[in-house]
RNA sequence: GGUCCCAUAGUUCAAUGGAUAGAACGAAAGUUUCCUAAACUUUAAAUCCGUGUUCGAUUCACGGUGGGACUACCA
């Protein structure tokens, strides 16, 4: 059992026998010592001064007395105003030391452990444009979500709802028939995401040309103008005309999807992500529309004189939802409780997470009451992970502005960046091509990766291209570089005669402070990892290995390990230097940071 | 108008209601007989305003101010 855990019980004794008061030890206040003051966990003890009558100070030295007497950890204790700061043995520290090198995976429970079995949603592209920064907000968070409820102990599916029909990709369907005189990804050698997202800019432009010339020359005002511009006619005709199932139009749709899905992919394997199961929009936007009809059948939902079908959510301080249109076609609120549906039936969850950015905070909050107000038992299953905007330092992005930060680009730019310092530092001699560049590789996503899942996911992130790759700091290659220096002592321990494979910790020496610290951090990061599965928060676990590799290199500077005189210090050292490494790069796994040998 | 989110050093980010609010970048000064100086050590610098809850508030509640998102018979 973990000391926090045994200190709350022995407290909660201790307050029971010292005082005759009751205090559960689940609400015992246990917080690690901070570095200033001696000791190495501190029990806040304000809350029990009610029972004991005493000042904090003299109920703090009783506790301490009483856990010193009962607790074989307790090496010694002090007080400072209402805290006791209990100094844990040497013993301990190395027992947890070893234990943490025994564990296989450490940080990661048994798969299935925690028997929840938990859908996460995210991605879900439109197939009418390549992936910008945004989507790659999406894609990390998303896909570390996963992995950090996985190392939970949850069976995880992951799964991406593709967005393959709609008007925005007739727009493209349109301008390409118009435009491309036949050309296709395989005849200009582009890639496919890429090269119908062109045809969909080729469509907006087009577009405001035909409106302007509208509005001067017709004299028509702009909502009809915007109406009547033939190509936006046409791009509704190819919707109603696929709906129809005319076979031309889907063919051609096929076929343009294809190609972006075929983008998509390769866009996804160069960032590291993947799906259990993929969804597509036109399989499954039909449905739904039954169970809005029923609801209106209970009178849960209403029918205007018109024909719409409509939910009253005033009741709940929101509005009024539309669910179907007068001639019965869905809408995208009612295409999402059918495919919700359609997935509690499928399988049991115990929840469902969709990524999703804050700007439809409020579409999942209308989701999840008229769920409710439909009788799902599952409603309150649905949890919308929300993430704020990707914002660059001269304003949003926007797509139609052409202020978007390309996926692939920036990737490219970030390897690029890469290859150019660690030229210039000349760090990778003796390296091949191929290696170094499997390098440049790590390196430049890893610092992508950190860069986003560093912050909180709620909070817009300012994402300046020019300082993005920084290899100093709260960064990603600051980590990458910890742990190949880690590898390095160790390979060079080995050179000299070392095992480091295997440690003995069985030694009396005393473990300096910062050593402590250190151990201390170490035996935190299954409380990290559970915290960060509870709130879907990379963050935390990016700031906890950041914060490690730190303490780690401080460490490491004030003892040269390798000179050690004293073998069992040398052991530990070395020890403590092989468990960091194995644990920054468990940490780093969740995030999906790779971690190079040399760098 | 309504719903929701955000506000911390010059900048980018931290802080289960706990001690003197942590880091990093940038600025100023220093450290290479030791693992890889992509490191380390110093220094200066911040909780938007007000009220309340209590032993104790950056954190919780209420009211302001400032910023953002949403509030389509679009997806």
């Amino acid at each position: 059992m973990e000391i926090k855990n045994i200190l709350s019980v022995k407290v909660s004794e201790g307050v029971t026998s010292c005082f005759n008061g009751e205090i559960a030890a689940d609400d015992v206040q246990i917080q690690e010592t901070r570095k200033d003051f001696e000791g190495d966990i501190t029990v806040v003890v304000f809350p029990f001064t009610r029972y004991s009558r005493r000042s904090p100070e003299e109920t703090g030295k009783i506790l301490g007395d009483y856990l010193k007497k009962n607790v074989d950890a307790v090496e010694d204790f002090n007080v400072v105003k209402g805290f006791l700061n209990i100094v844990i043995s040497s013993e301990y520290w190395l027992e947890v030391l070893a234990d943490i090198e025994d564990t296989e995976n450490y940080g990661y429970s048994e798969p299935g452990a925690a028997s929840k079995t938990i859908m996460i949603e995210y991605s879900s592209p439109n197939t009418n444009k390549p992936l910008h920064l945004g989507h790659i907000r999406n894609n990390f968070l998303g896909w570390s979500v996963a992995e950090i409820l996985k190392a939970n102990g949850h069976r995880v599916i992951k799964t991406n709802l593709v967005n393959d029909r709609g008007i925005h990709i007739c727009k493209s369907m349109v301008a390409w028939k118009e435009f491309s005189g036949g050309s296709t990804p395989e005849s200009t050698g582009m890639k496919g995401d890429h090269f119908v997202g062109d045809y969909y800019v080729k469509f907006d432009k087009e577009y405001k040309r035909q409106v302007r010339e509208l509005v001067e020359k017709e004299n028509l005002g702009e909502e009809d103008a915007k109406n009547r511009a033939p190509i936006m006619q046409e791009a509704q005709e190819m919707l109603r005309a696929w709906e129809a199932g005319d076979k031309e139009t889907v063919e051609l749709w096929r076929r343009m999807n294809a190609w972006v899905l075929e983008g998509f992919d390769e866009t996804y394997k160069v960032l590291g992500i993947d799906f259990d199961k993929v969804y597509f929009e036109s399989q499954t936007y039909k449905k739904g529309k039954e169970l809005i009809l029923k609801g209106l059948e209970k009178g849960v939902l209403y029918r205007k004189e018109s024909g719409s079908i409509w939910a009253d959510l005033t009741g709940d301080g929101l509005d009024h939802k539309l669910l179907l249109r007068d001639d019965g076609t869905s809408v995208y609120m009612t295409q999402d409780i059918g495919t919700a549906y359609m997935r509690f039936e499928e399988f049991p969850m115990d929840e469902e997470i969709y990524v999703v950015g804050n700007e439809q905070n409020y579409h999942f909050q209308v989701l999840a009451l008229i769920c409710r107000k439909l009788g799902f038992e599952w409603a309150d299953k649905i949890k919308h992970l929300s993430y704020g905007m990707v914002e660059l330092p001269d304003g949003k992005m926007k797509s139609r502005e052409g202020t978007v930060v390309d996926a692939d680009n920036l990737v490219k730019e970030m390897v690029d960046t890469a290859r150019t310092i660690s030229r210039e530092l000349g760090k990778l001699e003796g390296y091949t091509d191929e290696e170094a560049e499997e390098v440049y590789r790590k390196i430049a996503l890893g610092a992508l990766k950190y860069f986003i899942l560093k912050v909180d996911p709620k909070k817009t992130i300012l994402f300046n291209p020019k300082e993005s790759i920084d290899f100093n700091g709260n960064t990603g290659p600051f980590i990458q570089y910890t742990y190949t220096r880690i590898r390095s002592v160790l390979r060079k321990a080995n050179e000299e005669g070392t095992n480091t494979d295997k440690f003995d910790w069985d030694i009396k020496s005393a473990v300096s402070l910062k050593e402590r610290e250190i151990i201390r951090s170490l035996a935190r990061f299954p409380e990290v990892v559970k915290e960060a599965g509870a709130n879907y928060s990379p963050a935390l676990i990016a700031n906890y290995v950041y914060d490690l590799a730190k303490e780690f290199n401080q460490f490491y500077h004030d003892f040269s390990i390798l000179r050690e005189e004293d073998a069992g210090l040398k052991t530990i050292r070395l020890g403590l230097t092989a468990v960091c490494g194995r644990v920054i790069s468990q940490g780093m796994r969740m995030l999906g940071v790779e971690m190079p040998e040399r760098m």
